[in-house]
RNA sequence: GGCGGCAUAGCCAAGUGGUAAGGCAGAGGUCUGCAAAACCUUUACCCCCAGUUCGAAUCUGGGUGCCGCCUCCA
């Protein structure tokens, strides 16, 4: 039984799903007004994960992650740039899926627009106009929280404690402080759509419930973002949709911890900001998302260099491992197991299921790495060139498949020849080794290094693996 | 002021009642022409104090420190 922690109880519950085995998930994805950050990366490597993991385990997963294409901070960047909204959103959607490509990410099944679906926002805008949940003030349009009985239910504050922390902007029109707008009355130079109030845009929180329920229906099994989108953004989606529909969200909550710098939130302000796109020119875009998975989605991490080295020394024992047993798959012979390779296999069969058990768990992807781990100590202890082929390949595979749920080992390509004239220099090399020249075989070896090629040698004749 | 989180080895990080997983780094060793990889050995008063319990890193109370949300923010 999967476990899956509800901010919405503030407590771990089983997972069932609402319709037998379909999950509906639904995440808030990025403004898209500049490259995403490492703190963006974490949510969308978590929730990549958790989409992974529940296929993994037979769930019909359909997920939809939006971009968010019209907002404040839209509308200034594209202003600084010169540059129409629509040609800014168009952009960064490009550039987010280079720098989501590269971390492995799967596209999801909709990826879709609030500026593409104006026409179901002012739809449900009117909905909650017509059930007294909203009022027009202007051309702008405010939903009443007041008016929402169960609000404050995700955030568990209460609305007198929200207020007596709320600031009201001079010239707001709002009735109360925690109203929120759902409409936004055109203003000079911003792009508009015509409405039943007039020119104007929507609010942001609006896009998310009216994309959910779209795509996925009025109530979803699992919701997620990032940590500060619980208040208000979420707060206010549940409020909408449920105002609109009469039924509950989202029966799940998940939210990823925050990704700090130097234990502080990170912030531009601060000047400890990192781009995907800068950390990618110095590390593998998979040593970052072993790093995020390293810890539990729900606590908070510290981003450093340090850390990344560390993510990355980690990452390399556990490809040697995959390097070497795919070099003895080559060098072993097809023969029956002994008992005691009876005996190592039910003991890897364990591992595995340690790491379905862990990762059950509300996806402890750390724990779930020190079981792979655990699989490669006892596959570099256990195999060698003497082992049965059988032996080799089913750890191969099943590290594999470890590997391949947390969206590891993209790199490594099984069965992969190398060209001919590299082939033929590592014979060369064997030959001088024979024949005692060391001084060339060295030079061979440093040589294909150049090309990226490492050269090992083990009992069981030359590993090659590629650099990095 | 309201709400919440965190504190485990040099670094990172699992672990919610039975005396501490895993990784990185360090030291020593084995193997090896060298290198690499790998393996073995080695490193923890679980922030402090009190309590509950036969037994607590784990539960309770108090304290200290750090962080976050309550305002756009992943």
């Amino acid at each position: 039984m999967i476990k899956i922690y509800n901010t919405l109880s503030r407590k771990k519950e089983d997972f069932v799903p609402l319709s037998g085995n379909k999950v509906n998930i639904y995440t808030c994805g990025p403004t898209v007004y500049d490259f995403f950050h490492v703190g963006n990366a974490r949510v969308f490597i978590t929730f990549d994960m958790v989409r992974n993991y529940l296929k993994y385990r037979g769930y019909d997963v359909k997920f939809v992650q939006n971009f968010t294409d019209i907002d404040d901070k839209m509308i200034k960047r594209a202003n600084e740039e010169g540059i129409t909204v629509k040609e800014l959103g168009d952009r960064f959607i490009r550039e987010y899926f280079t720098d989501a490509d590269a971390l492995g990410i799967k596209r999801a099944d909709v990826h879709p627009r609030a500026t593409e679906h104006i026409e179901d926002i002012i739809e449900i805008i009117k909905t909650l106009q017509d059930k007294g949940y909203a009022y027009e003030a202007e051309g702008d349009v405010y939903y009443e929280a007041r008016k929402f009985k169960d609000y404050g239910k995700l955030s568990h504050q209460n609305l007198d404690e929200l207020e007596a922390g709320a600031r009201i902007e001079p010239g707001e029109k709002k009735k109360d402080p925690m109203d929120f707008a759902l409409w936004k009355a055109k203003k000079p130079g911003e792009p508009a759509w015509e409405s039943p109030w007039g020119e104007g845009r929507p609010g942001w929180h609006i896009e998310c419930s009216v994309m959910a329920m779209k795509y996925l229906g009025k109530t979803i099994d699992i919701h997620g973002g990032g940590p500060d989108l619980i208040f208000p953004h979420h707060e206010n989606e549940i409020a909408q949709s449920e105002a609109a529909t009469g039924e509950p969200f989202a029966k799940y909550f998940m939210h990823v911890g925050y990704l700090n710098i130097n234990n502080q939130k990170m912030s531009k302000s601060l000047g400890n900001f990192f781009t995907v796109r800068d950390i990618l020119k110095k590390y593998d875009p998979e040593v970052l998302r072993f790093f995020m998975l390293s810890s539990h989605y729900r606590s908070p991490i510290n981003f450093s260099e340090e850390l990344m080295q560390q993510a990355q020394s980690a990452l390399e024992r556990l490809y040697n491992a995959l390097y070497t047993l795919e070099h003895l798959e080559k060098v072993t012979a097809d023969r029956e197991l002994t008992a005691e390779e009876e005996r190592y296999l039910k003991v890897q069969q364990q591992h595995k299921e340690k790491f379905v058990e862990v990762m059950d768990d509300d996806f402890n992807t750390a724990d779930a790495i020190a079981t792979i781990f655990d699989m490669v100590r006892e596959s570099n202890v256990s195999i060698n060139e003497n082992s049965s082929r059988k032996v080799v390949a089913k750890t191969l595979e099943l590290l594999l498949e470890m590997g391949n749920v947390l969206g590891f080992f993209g790199k490594f390509k099984q069965g992969e020849l190398l060209d001919e004239e590299i082939q033929r220099k590592i014979e060369e090399r064997q030959q001088a080794r024979k024949a005692r020249d060391f001084a060339l075989a060295d030079k061979i070896r440093d040589e294909l290094k150049e090309k990226g090629i490492i050269l090992e040698d083990t009992p069981a004749g030359v590993r090659w693996k590629r650099q990095n």
